[in-house]
DNA sequence: TTTGCCGGGTT
DNA sequence: AACCCGGCAAA
């Protein structure tokens, strides 16, 4: 399954996201990339912010397809923490995005399985999974968790997952364990609001993610790495545009977005499915007009075609056809057969007109 | 495919 | 009415 290509998109992909993240505004990206969460998962930002790890992680993915033993970028022989760590985040990513089929395009179609941004009532859901752990950071699970992202499938939660809310604003890498938590943290910090009121007008719900940790990733995801399980995947029609080579501009519409995809992404699962069902519009119609309009020449099955042209009454009424009315063809010989068409100078008038010979008559 | 000729149109 | 022809169906 892994291939070089696999590497190509990964890096593409993270250049996308690099430019796709300095172009717009968090609302903006958001509005028009709901599963920006789950992108900026995959490419892990670390708290430190520092670029190489971003770098890094663009590597490790690159590198991840054809050989994970690649991945420690120091080539010592025992994995520091950091490059295990982001190991780790790897197989996370990967372990996730494996159930999906292909490995490198899942990163771009991260957004068939997973739900777009993080929905109120989804966080409420989870919430409960949290044990109150007051809603300050911690700053190990921090370290250890950038790579989860949103799973709507819960048959995949573990009891080893656990959720925890990741503040998406620029330069804060603000992770809570609670919803209402990370909520009151944009509120305040980033938007400004009174900290005593709860009013939320759900702004918040764009500026953080759910991130999972996930202890089994470390394991299950050597096995599930080359992805044997092909795509169950999801809806493939449903194809929002995280990866889209968006030129930026302002007047940006959902619209354009969606066709840039097909053309960008992969040029099989939505445009084939465009096909398909144009095909599927097309076929029936077409053939039933052949069937019904190429009555001319068709010789054998005879049975058959008297089934299917019912419709051919429709057009060619029953009065004409009247099948029991039409006398047998004479066993005598014709103008036509006597003189040939070279002498036709010479048939009856009947037989010059095309009717029934006068004069050899039966 | 060829042949016979019906049904219908045109002149 | 004479003429023509599309097209069906049998051979």
């Amino acid at each position: 399954m892994p291939h070089g290509d696999n590497s190509i998109f990964k890096i593409f992909s993270y250049n996308l996201w690099r430019q796709t993240k300095a172009q717009f505004g968090k609302r903006e990206r958001d509005r028009f990339f709901p599963l920006w969460s789950v992108f900026i998962c995959v490419f892990c930002r670390k708290p430190s912010g520092h670029a190489d790890k971003e770098v890094m992680a663009a590597t490790v993915l690159s590198s991840l397809s054809t050989s994970p033993l690649v991945l420690n970028p120091s080539s010592a022989p025992t994995v520091p923490e950091p490059a295990n760590r982001v190991w780790k985040e790897v197989l996370s990513a990967s372990y996730s995005s494996s159930t999906s089929g292909n490995w490198s395009w899942d990163a771009s179609d991260q957004s068939v399985p997973s739900t777009p941004s993080p929905p109120l009532s989804n966080d409420n859901n989870k919430s409960f999974l949290l044990s109150s752990q007051g809603d300050d950071v911690n700053e190990d699970i921090t370290e250890s968790t950038h790579f989860m992202f949103e799973d709507p499938i819960p048959r995949k939660r573990k009891n080893s997952m656990k959720v925890m809310f990741k503040c998406l604003w620029k330069n804060c890498e603000k992770v809570l364990s609670t919803s209402s938590g990370i909520q009151r943290h944009i509120r305040t910090v980033h938007l400004g609001r009174n900290c005593d009121s709860d009013y939320s007008d759900g702004e918040e719900d764009f500026y953080y993610t759910e991130i999972e940790v996930n202890m089994d990733s470390l394991t299950e995801g050597l096995s599930n790495l080359t992805p044997t399980s092909p795509t169950t995947a999801g809806p493939p029609p449903v194809f929002p545009p995280p990866l889209i080579n968006v030129p930026h501009s302002e007047h940006i519409s959902m619209n354009g977005l969606q066709s840039h995809v097909p053309t960008l992404l992969s040029q099989s699962a939505p445009s084939t499915l465009c096909h398909i069902r144009t095909d599927h519009a097309y076929q029936g119609p077409v053939t039933s007009v052949r069937t019904v309009n190429i009555g001319e020449k068709r010789q054998p099955a005879a049975s058959t075609h008297a089934t299917v042209n019912k419709n051919h009454a429709l057009i060619t009424p029953a009065s004409k056809s009247t099948p029991g009315t039409r006398k047998p063809r004479g066993e005598a010989k014709k103008c036509r057969k006597v003189y040939g068409m070279e002498k036709r100078d010479m048939w009856c008038t009947a037989c010059r007109w095309k009717k029934a010979c006068q004069r050899f008559t039966d």
